[in-house]
RNA sequence: GGGUCAGUAGCUCAGUCGGUUAGAGCACCGUCUUGAUAAGGCGGGGGUCACAGGUUCGAUUCCUGUCUGACCCA
C-alpha cells in the first residue's frame, strides 16, 4: 500500500508489463518453449530462403560426446550463437548445424569400466549395465565376464554416446543457442561414418597416406598397443647400465675434437640405459648439438662423456687418472661412426634435442623401434626403424643371441654379452617409474608397429607436399586474434607425419585390402572403398567388420588381409567439413569461420586444415576464431581440488542464461575468460541497468503506436539528436559484431544506456513525457525517438541477452520474433552534422553548470536541480549553439531558468529560485499562484491541462 | 625445457603509431530525488599502467630479462 498523496492534477505516468526484475532463471524456459513451438530456427531459414539472402556458414566443432558440459562449453556455444543471431540480424542466411564427436577411446574405455563393474561407471549408466548383463545371460557367459565380442562392445559405445549427446543437447539449448537441434550431425551417424571413409579414400587418390613404422605403447600380455589413457606408471626396479660404443674411425674422432692427437687408443661413446633389451635396435647415439662433450684419456681408454656429466660418471666407473685432452660441441660429433658393442653394424652419432643432461652420460643410446623420441629424431636422420620384437615380447627367430627369448629374458643376457665385449662400464639396479598396462598391472614396452600416415613431406598426385598446401592455407586464412595464424604456422612447421591407425573397436574403419606379401593395397581400393562406404551408409560401421573380404575380392580375397585398424578420431572430426557442409544442402563449403578454444589449433583447426589440403587443396574455412579458457576470479584454472569451479548450470539456475551469456560477450575473450562470484555479481549488475532502460523506455512508449510517429524532420532538435546518436550507436555495435568484438560491444550498450539515454536524453525528456499534453506534438516528439531507440536496442541487444530481447520484443511489438527481424532502419536526419557540433557544446555546458550546481548544493543552498538558475556567459559557436535553444535551454539543463549572456568565454553562476515551486512540473516559477482556479499550478501546466498547451521546438 | 599469448583502478574493459593532470561503466563514499523507486540524477575518492634493467630529452606505450598465469608440446 502506497501512503503517497495523490496529486490532483494528473502527469502521464504509464506502466510496463516489462518487469523490473527479469526473474530469468524461472522465465528462460517459457521463452524456450516460445522458439520451440513457433519452430523459431525454421521459420528463420524459411525466411533467409524466401529472401535469398547471402550465406553465412559458421560450421560447427563438434564437442566429444561425453560427460556433462562446462563452462568452457558453454563459452564456445554462446561466442558461436551470437555470431550467428548476429548475421541473421545483419540479413545473412546463417544456419548451425551443431555436431558431436562420437567415437574413439575414452567412450570405449567407459563402456570397458562398466563391463568391469567399476563402481561409480555403473552408477552413471545403469541403463548400459543393464544390456550388459542381459547380453552376458542371453549368451550363457558367466556373469562376471569381462571379455565382449568387439561388436557387441561398439553397439554399448553407440548407445552410450547417443544418451551423452541428449544430455549435452539438453544443456545447449538451456543457454538460448538458436540450431538444427532436431537434425545435429554426429559422427556415428552412419551416412556420417561412410563419409569419414570417403574422406580417408580421397586422401589416399591424392596420394597423401602412407605406410610406415611407429613405436607405440604395447602390452605383452594384452597383445595389442595402449593409448595413453590405458597406461599406468608404478615403481619398477630396471638395469642401469653404461655401455660404450667403441667409436670406428680414430681419424674421424681427433677432426671431430680439433685435431687433438689420439692415436690407436681404443676410444668409446658412452651411454647409459636402463632398457638393456632395446640394444639389439640400437641405431645411432644421440648427442644435443649445443652440448659440450669431453674426450678424456682413461686406463680404459678414450671416454666421450658430456663435460657436465663427466665427473659423477667417472667416478660411477671406479676410474682414478684421468685427463681432459680435448673438447668439442655436441654438433662436432655427427656423423662420427660407432661400432655397435655386440652386433655386426656400424651406428653413427646424430643431433637431438631430446638429449638432456639430468641423468646419464650426456649420449643417449638411439633405438627408434623403441621409443618415441628415438623415432622421431631417427626419422630426421632417416635411421631404419627395425623391429625385432614380436607381438608377444618375443625377439623374432631371425636375430642374433636373443631368439625366441622375451625382452625381460634378454636384459641379463645382453648384460652378459657385454661383459664379454668389454663394453659394460657400470652396471646398477635402479627403482623408477614405469608405464604399466592398466588392465594386467604389467610392465609394457615400447614397440614400432606398422602404421598408416598421413604424409607431410609425401608428393600427393598433384606433386606438391601436404606441408606446403598446408601454409598456402594458413596463409590465406583470416585469424581472430591475429596471433592465431603464428601459432599454427609454427605448428605445421614442427609436425611430424599425421599418424592416423588406432587399434581400437569403437572407431570409423580403414577400410582398405592389404596385399598379404608385398603390403600393398589392393589396385582398386577407390572403388573397393565406394562399395563399402555405400554399406557402411546403410549399416554403419558394423558393415565393414563383418565383411568377408571375399564377397568384394572373391577369389583374391586368400591374397589380401582385411585391416582391422580404425581411424585417429581427429580425422572423424577433421572429415567434418566433407561430411557435413558439402552433404547438406543448406549448408556450403568452404565454411566461413570455425570458432573454437585455443586448444584446437593442434587439433581440430589442424585436422581438417590437414584433410580439407589433402583432398580440396585448401583449408575448410576462410576464418578463423579462437579464444582462450576459463579461469577463475584469480587466473587459475579451475579444478575440482581446488574447489573453484563454476559449473554453467548453477549460474542458470541462479541467474539465468542471459547473464551467463553477458558474462561471455563482456569477457575479452582472446586471453582466459576470468570468472568469480565478484564477476558474475558485476555482470549481474551491468544486466540491471541496460534491463531498466528497456523497461523505461518501453513504459513511455505504452501509449505510443507506429500511427503516432512523427517524420524526423518535424522532430524537436533535441529529439533529432538523439536519432543522430541512436544511428552512430547502431553503426558501432554492428561492426563491433561483425569483427567479432563483442566486449567492446557490450561496453559501448552500457555506456550508452548510461550516459547518452539515462543521464542526459531520458533525464531531460522526462518534462516533456510527463507534463505535456498526451498527444501533443512535444511529446510525440519524444516518443518517436524513444520508440525509434527501442526498436534499435532491442535488436542490438538480442544476439546477447537473447531472452531479455525476446521478451521485450513481445511488449514492442506484437508480431513475429526478433530474430526474424533485421537491424532496425533509424530515419536519417538532415542537419545530423550540425546538431552533432552543436551537442557537444551544449552537453559541455551542461557538465559544467551540473558541476556548479553541485556545489551550491553541497553548501545546503538548493536541493534538485530544478531549485537552481542559471545564468551562462558563453562566446562563438558556444554561444550559438545555445542560444539556438531559446527558451528551452533550461530544459536541457533541468533547471527552472536559464539565461544566456553573450561574453567572452564561458562563464557559469547559479542561484536558487526564489519563486514558488508548481505543484505538477516542479519547476519554480514566478507564474506559481497567477491561476485562480489552480493556484498550485504554473501557467505552463495551466496551459497543458486546460488549453490548447504549450509548443516546444527545442527540448 | 620449447612454441603461442596475457598481466592498466576492487571488477570488466578502453587507451598511448613514445610526449602536458592514464579514460569508461560497475562497485565504493557523499548527496539530491521519490513521476525508471529492490530504480534514477549529480559530485567525489581510488591506478608507482606486474617487476627490474636498457634505448630516448621523455616509456605505461619500444627492446631485454624476471615473476605470475593460460593453452599446446617435450
Amino acid at each position: 500500500m502506497s501512503t503517497k498523496p495523490v496529486n490532483k492534477y494528473p502527469v502521464n505516468l504509464l506502466d510496463t508489463p516489462f518487469p523490473m526484475r527479469g526473474d530469468l532463471a524461472k522465465r528462460e524456459p517459457g521463452f524456450l518453449k516460445d522458439w520451440q513451438d513457433n519452430a523459431l530456427y525454421q521459420a528463420i531459414r524459411n525466411k533467409a530462403k524466401e529472401e535469398n539472402r547471402p550465406k553465412f556458414m559458421l560450421h560447427d566443432g563438434p564437442p566429444y560426446a561425453n560427460g556433462d558440459i562446462h563452462i568452457g562449453h558453454a563459452v564456445n556455444k554462446i561466442l558461436k550463437d551470437i555470431i550467428i543471431k548476429a548475421k541473421t540480424l545483419d540479413g545473412f542466411d546463417a544456419p548451425y548445424v551443431p555436431g558431436w564427436d562420437c567415437h574413439g577411446l575414452p567412450i570405449e574405455h567407459q563402456i570397458e569400466k562398466i563391463v568391469k563393474f567399476d563402481k561409480q561407471a555403473l552408477a552413471a549408466n545403469p541403463g548400459i549395465f543393464e544390456r550388459v548383463q542381459e547380453y552376458r545371460k542371453a549368451n550363457g557367459l558367466d556373469p562376471k565376464e569381462t571379455r565382449l565380442p568387439a561388436a557387441f562392445t561398439r553397439e554399448l559405445c553407440r548407445d552410450y554416446a547417443a544418451i551423452q549427446i541428449e544430455r549435452q543437447k539438453a544443456d545447449f539449448i538451456r543457454l538460448g543457442v538458436l540450431g538444427d537441434w532436431n537434425n545435429p550431425y554426429r559422427t556415428m551417424d552412419f551416412k556420417t561414418e561412410a563419409d569419414i571413409v570417403r574422406t580417408l579414400g580421397k586422401v589416399h587418390a591424392n596420394g597423401y597416406l602412407i605406410r610406415g613404422q611407429k613405436p607405440v605403447h604395447w602390452c605383452v600380455d594384452c597383445a595389442s598397443a595402449l593409448a595413453e589413457a590405458e597406461v599406468e606408471y608404478e615403481d619398477k626396479v630396471s638395469p642401469a647400465i653404461d655401455v660404450g660404443f667403441r667409436v670406428s674411425d680414430n681419424a674421424a674422432l681427433s677432426k671431430a675434437f680439433g685435431g687433438v692427437s689420439v692415436g690407436d687408443v681404443p676410444a668409446f661413446a658412452l651411454i647409459w640405459t636402463t632398457t638393456p633389451w632395446t640394444l639389439p635396435a640400437n641405431q645411432a647415439v644421440s648427442v644435443h648439438p649445443e652440448l659440450v662433450y669431453d674426450l678424456i684419456a682413461t686406463p680404459k681408454g678414450l671416454l666421450i662423456l658430456a663435460r657436465d656429466l663427466a665427473e659423477a660418471t667417472i667416478k660411477r666407473y671406479d676410474i682414478e687418472t684421468t685427463e681432459v685432452i680435448a673438447q668439442a660441441k655436441g654438433a662436432a660429433l655427427e656423423f662420427l661412426q660407432l661400432q655397435h658393442p655386440f652386433l655386426e653394424r656400424v651406428v653413427p652419432v646424430i643431433c637431438g634435442d631430446h638429449v638432456t643432461t639430468d641423468a646419464g652420460t650426456g649420449l643417449v643410446h638411439t633405438a627408434p623401434a623403441h621409443g618415441l623420441e628415438d623415432y622421431v629424431v631417427g626419422c630426421k636422420y632417416k635411421i631404419p626403424t627395425d623391429n625385432p620384437v614380436g607381438n608377444d615380447g618375443r625377439f623374432y627367430s631371425n636375430v642374433e643371441f636373443f631368439a625366441g627369448k622375451t625382452v625381460w629374458e634378454a636384459n641379463p643376457l645382453v648384460l652378459a654379452l657385454l661383459e664379454e665385449r668389454g663394453a659394460l662400464f657400470a652396471s646398477k639396479k635402479l627403482e623408477h617409474s614405469y608405464p604399466h598396462c592398466w588392465r594386467h598391472k604389467t610392465p609394457i614396452i615400447f614397440r614400432a608397429t606398422s602404421q598408416w600416415f598421413i604424409g607431410m613431406e609425401t608428393a600427393g598426385t598433384e606433386g606438391k607436399t601436404l606441408r606446403s598446401q598446408a601454409n598456402t592455407a594458413v596463409d590465406s586464412t583470416e585469424f581472430f586474434p591475429a596471433w592465431g595464424r603464428a601459432r599454427l604456422e609454427a605448428m605445421i612447421k614442427n609436425r611430424p607425419d599425421w599418424c592416423v591407425s588406432r587399434q581400437r573397436n569403437w572407431g570409423v574403419p580403414m577400410t582398405f585390402f592389404v596385399h598379404k606379401e608385398t603390403g600393398e593395397l589392393h589396385p582398386n581400393s577407390g572403388e573397393l572403398l565406394e562399395i563399402v562406404a555405400k554399406r557402411i551408409e546403410a549399416e554403419g560401421i558394423e558393415a565393414w567388420f563383418k565383411l568377408d573380404a571375399s564377397e568384394l575380392l572373391g577369389d583374391d580375397a586368400v591374397y589380401y588381409d582385411k585391416l582391422k585398424d580404425t581411424l585417429d578420431v581427429w580425422f572423424d572430426s577433421g572429415s567434418t567439413h566433407y561430411a557435413v557442409l558439402r552433404q547438406r544442402e543448406e549448408l556450403t563449403w568452404p565454411a566461413d569461420l570455425y570458432l573454437e578454444g585455443s586448444d584446437q589449433h593442434r587439433g581440430w583447426f589442424q585436422s581438417s586444415l590437414l584433410t580439407g589440403c589433402a583432398t580440396e587443396g585448401r583449408a575448410p574455412y576462410k576464418q578463423l576464431l579462437t579464444h582462450g579458457f576459463v579461469v577463475d576470479g584469480k587466473g587459475l584454472k579451475m579444478s575440482k581440488s581446488k574447489g573453484n569451479v563454476i559449473a554453467p548450470q548453477t549460474v542458470i539456475n541462479q541467474l539465468g542464461a542471459d547473464m551467463l551469456r553477458l558474462w561471455v560477450a563482456s569477457t575479452d575473450y582472446s586471453g582466459e575468460l576470468s570468472i568469480s562470484d565478484e564477476i558474475l555479481k558485476r555482470t549481474t549488475d551491468s544486466y540491471r541497468r541496460i534491463r531498466n532502460t528497456l523497461r523505461f523506455l518501453l513504459a513511455n512508449i505504452s501509449d505510443f503506436t507506429e500511427q503516432n510517429l512523427l517524420p524526423a524532420q518535424e522532430l524537436l532538435q533535441l529529439d533529432r539528436y538523439a536519432l543522430v546518436e541512436l544511428a552512430a550507436f547502431q553503426e558501432k555495435i554492428t561492426a563491433l559484431y561483425g569483427k567479432y568484438e563483442f566486449h567492446l560491444a557490450v561496453q559501448e550498450i552500457h555506456a550508452y544506456c548510461s550516459e547518452d539515454l539515462g543521464s542526459f536524453y531520458l533525464d531531460i525528456i522526462k518534462d516533456r513525457l510527463y507534463t505535456m499534453g498526451a498527444d501533443s506534438q512535444g511529446r510525440r516528439s519524444a516518443q518517436t525517438a524513444l520508440w525509434h531507440i527501442s526498436q534499435a536496442l532491442v535488436r542490438l541487444l538480442a544476439p546477447i541477452l537473447s531472452f531479455t530481447a525476446h521478451e521485450a520484443w513481445g511488449t514492442l511489438n506484437n508480431e513475429e520474433n526478433v530474430f526474424l527481424s533485421a537491424w532496425h532502419a533509424v530515419p536519417a536526419v538532415s542537419d545530423a552534422e550540425q546538431l552533432n557540433a552543436r551537442f557537444v557544446q551544449i552537453r559541455e555546458v551542461r557538465a559544467a553548470a551540473q558541476k556548479e550546481i553541485e556545489l551550491q548544493r553541497a553548501d545546503g543552498k538548493l536541493g534538485s536541480s530544478l531549485q537552481a538558475e542559471v545564468e551562462i556567459t558563453a562566446a562563438g559557436d558556444t554561444y550559438a549553439a545555445l542560444a539556438d535553444l531559446g527558451d528551452e535551454l533550461k530544459f536541457v539543463l533541468i533547471t527552472s531558468q536559464a539565461r544566456l549572456v553573450k561574453g567572452d568565454a564561458t562563464k557559469i553562476s547559479v542561484s536558487a529560485s526564489t519563486a514558488a515551486k508548481c505543484d505538477r512540473c516542479w519547476h519554480y516559477t514566478a507564474s506559481v499562484g497567477t491561476h485562480d482556479e489552480h493556484s498550485t499550478l504554473c501557467s505552463r501546466c495551466n496551459d497543458n491541462l486546460f488549453k490548447q498547451g504549450e509548443v516546444r521546438a527545442h527540448a
